[in-house]
DNA sequence: ACTACGTCCTGCTTGC
DNA sequence: TGCAAGCAGGACGTAG
């Protein structure tokens, strides 16, 4: 599942490998991946053949291919996306949905089992594709604000791991680090947001970020075969996870055994005993009569 | 304006 | 053994 550390790795083998790089050809082999590119696949094969890649660039989760025409080819992995840079040699992959043709005997492939993800022309590539100008800076970006991040998490009365996953808040932490940050928070996610003090929201933020940082530094986490950077390799910081996956196995911390619980069709991973739930658990309706307690700012 | 939920996809795993 | 349900889940559209 790629969050920001493996779209992270991706975006920098590309870099390397496809800068500089004409798109020679490209062959759209499956509509789905296309289909936020709104001229189709003919037309996104046309604005992009004869190209040549200027820079690799990325948002949270998302990454662009900025082109000599000062368009640029704006990418999401979904959850099983992957950009692989093969020799023209090498033989098709079973899921392979988009294939660029490099003008030094290479390919770059996009591979994508579940359709989840997609690619797209966007018209500004020099800066900020229109299309992801809702998208928040992403922990990683030197100019993301981290106080304006606790301020906001606190205005609002949505539980912590729900805000950590508003990419329109905080871009780039998906179902795994959200988890992570909030273990290491020692944070329950259905905790409100206004309930936090501005040293835990800056707190939980800062984990957020570290953890990242650590996965990045491991080449990422991946669980099989679906999560690998442009040359097909794994990363391997799913071996220091502490709470994502780990149900039933004992907490780094105190050795309660992690649980599991489903949250918004996925699951959740916490330490009931480091991680306590709200004194108010989340209900679909609140008790009759009474007030109202999210009035306030 | 803000929040929450259903939907899209395929393939591996689980259970009857 | 075979089939179907369950599960993985990011982002978006829409309903409330």
């Amino acid at each position: 599942m790629p969050e920001l550390p493996e779209v992270e790795v991706v975006r920098r083998g590309l870099e390397r490998h496809v800068v500089g790089r004409r798109l020679a050809a490209v062959d759209v082999l499956h509509p789905r991946p296309v289909r936020r590119h709104p001229g189709g696949p003919d037309d996104f094969a046309a604005r992009t053949t004869g190209r040549t890649v200027l820079a690799v660039r990325r948002r949270g989760k998302y990454f662009w291919l900025a082109l000599d025409d000062g368009a640029a080819i704006l990418g999401h992995l979904g959850m099983s996306g992957q950009m692989l840079v093969q020799p023209a040699s090498a033989g098709d992959e079973r899921h392979l949905r988009v294939r660029f043709t490099l003008d030094d005997s290479q390919e770059l492939r996009f591979v994508d089992q579940r359709m989840f993800g997609g690619l797209l022309v966007a018209d500004d590539g020099a800066e900020l594709p229109p299309q992801i100008a809702h998208i928040a800076r992403d922990p990683l970006d030197p100019l993301f604000d981290d106080v304006a991040f606790a301020r906001r998490l606190r205005r609002r009365e949505v539980g912590l791991k729900r805000q950590l996953l508003d990419q329109t808040l905080v871009s780039g932490v998906g179902n795994i680090y959200a988890d992570e940050a909030l273990w290491r928070s020692r944070q329950h996610g259905d905790r409100p947001g206004a309930r936090l003090r501005q040293a835990e929201a800056l707190e939980l933020i800062g984990h957020a970020r570290a953890v990242m940082e650590a996965a990045l530094a491991e080449g990422g986490t991946s669980f099989d075969a679906l999560y690998v950077n442009v040359n097909g390799e794994s990363g391997y910081f799913d071996r220091a996870l502490h709470a994502y996956g780990q149900e039933g196995r004992p907490c780094a911390r105190c050795g309660t055994p992690i649980r599991r619980v489903a949250f918004m069709n996925r699951s959740s991973y916490f330490c009931p005993a480091c991680q306590r739930p709200p004194r108010a658990p989340r209900r679909p309706s609140a008790a009759p009569g009474r007030i109202d307690p999210t009035r306030q700012r």
